[in-house]
DNA sequence: CGGCTTTCGATGCAACTGCATCTATGTAGA
DNA sequence: TCTACATAGATGCAGTTGCATCGAAAGCCG
């Protein structure tokens, strides 16, 4: 029960999610959370292999949307000084500015979908209990 | 917090379940999930209309998913004796076959996953605060 | 140094998805 | 009945993903 609902719901609420940014005429969610992480990286960048693990997307996905990113101007590779295999990845003014416009879809479609439909300590709960299904489990 | 964790850790299970199935030789869990639907419907089959509904899916998707079953014999595609436009799909019993191996892998996933590591209390929690971001909400 | 293995990132190809549109049948209203 | 519209399902095309593999640069070890 618990299982079927986790699937259905979080399938449910992605979908209008989704369909909220294209309604904004904006890029689908994973570039939000790309350009999320990216941001937070600063202006040091971030290597693209670490975005691996915290976007949870396999290698060549992480380089063909930061390749997309890059033709959008929304982020910009530099040279690694030590590595010459690599690159780091840093956000744009550009990425930035679409970074807060889909910011402000995605956050009120959460707030609608979610926010609204339980309360404080529900949520808490409901993040809890998340957390123990999480891998690494997070009491 | 809640919605984030919600986005990840369902991410993140159904790409193990689908890691499971893949190491079994098994089709992906969209399979399983129209199997299921199409065997609960027994002898008189299913609309796929219906299916579109109960599997969140998108009509082309249902069309071209069920065309892969038909390919592969799980199931058959009935006439409806009174509406020409559409077709009843029934599972065969290679279908119910699959289905059953599939499910041994499946359903010890989620065991795994998700029952070994919330108490029955907990699961009904979950159960219930997922249900109130269904849409509709279930209480 | 010289070969062997590992890590980082890109890519060719096949399968799948999204989008728009199509065909065919059914329904309703003038 | 004839025309307009609605519903069931399929499909062409472009874009995306999965899978395997590649190339290039490090790292390791005799």
């Amino acid at each position: 029960m618990a299982w079927a609902r986790l699937m259905r719901v979080s399938r449910q609420l992605s979908e209008k999610v989704e369909d909220a940014l294209k309604r904004g005429d904006l890029p689908p969610l994973a570039w939000y959370d790309a350009l999320h992480e990216i941001a937070a990286a600063g202006e040091a960048g971030i290597r693209p292999f670490l975005l691996i693990d915290r976007m949870l997307l396999v290698q060549y996905n992480v380089s063909r949307l930061l390749a997309r990113l890059e033709g959008e101007g929304l982020i910009e590779k530099l040279e690694v000084p030590g590595d010459g295999r690599g690159q780091t990845v840093r956000i744009t003014e550009a990425g930035r500015d679409l970074r807060r416009r889909m910011w402000a879809v995605y956050g009120q479609a959460i707030d609608g979908l979610v926010g609204r439909k339980l309360g404080t300590a529900d949520l808490e709960t409901l993040a809890r209990l998340l957390g123990k299904l999480r891998d690494p489990p997070v009491d």
